[in-house]
DNA sequence: GCATCATTTAACCGAACGGTTGACATTCAT
DNA sequence: ATGAATGTCAACCGTTCGGTTAAATGATGC
């Protein structure tokens, strides 16, 4: 069987939306964390942590390495990677933008797409 | 003035977990769309099309310019670039780890650790 | 004026979210 | 063997989510 199918970008998404998850993904950046560290810095319970880490789990974003009794958590980037490419589809839109937002502002019709680089 | 207050990252991401409101992104990103013609690909509602636009609204990733009886939206890329922004802070991370993760895949869940630096 | 088109609003529904508490399983240290 | 440490699991709770239907609003066209 399949073990890794593709983390589908709802999930991924859904697992940035959350502050303490985005948190949590930026202590891993620094290193591994076991669920307590990862837990500590925020007024919640072990169980609520948990169950965030689960959630960026899920999303294939943290891999668990059961070591003894503590779960030691590690930075998965591949759904990040992910994520960033279906954003950067518009890379080129929010760059246009930038000059072009005064121009769609003043006039809201028939936008000219020409600009002035930035 | 204050135009816009920092629409909060939560927001754009949350905006950007539903399959539905980032097929209404693609299809903002060829043109301006009404709410009816933005709901026409789902088998929905127009209720719940309208409810979709008004997340993305509130995320700031779309403006709607009313005009006459229909509401015309225009993609609005700023929030993406924000979370782009946000995403890239792990862009070495995964340029890094694309051949570090057969080393992570192999040593699985038993696995000592010892083997590899720390 | 009146019907129609485009859209929002309100009320409702079931499922998922984010949190809690309390009980349980395992591992580690003594 | 006992007990503390590390986490999970299950049950529960209030809120949000994504959808529905039905009614209301507002602009258009005849």
């Amino acid at each position: 069987m399949v073990e890794y199918l593709p983390p589908a970008l709802d999930t991924v998404f859904q697992a940035l939306t959350d502050a303490t998850r985005r948190a949590m993904l930026r202590s891993l950046a620094e290193g591994d964390r076991n669920i307590g560290e990862l837990a500590a810095p925020f007024a919640m319970s072990l169980a609520a942590a948990s169950k965030h880490v689960k959630v960026l789990e899920r999303a294939g974003l943290v891999r668990r390495l059961v070591k003894g009794r503590t779960h030691v958590c590690r930075l998965e980037p591949a759904p990040l990677a992910a994520a960033d490419e279906w954003l950067r589809f518009y890379e080129h839109f929010w760059n246009r933008k930038l000059d072009a937002l005064d121009a769609l502002l003043k006039a809201d019709d028939g936008a000219p797409t020409e600009g002035k680089p930035r």
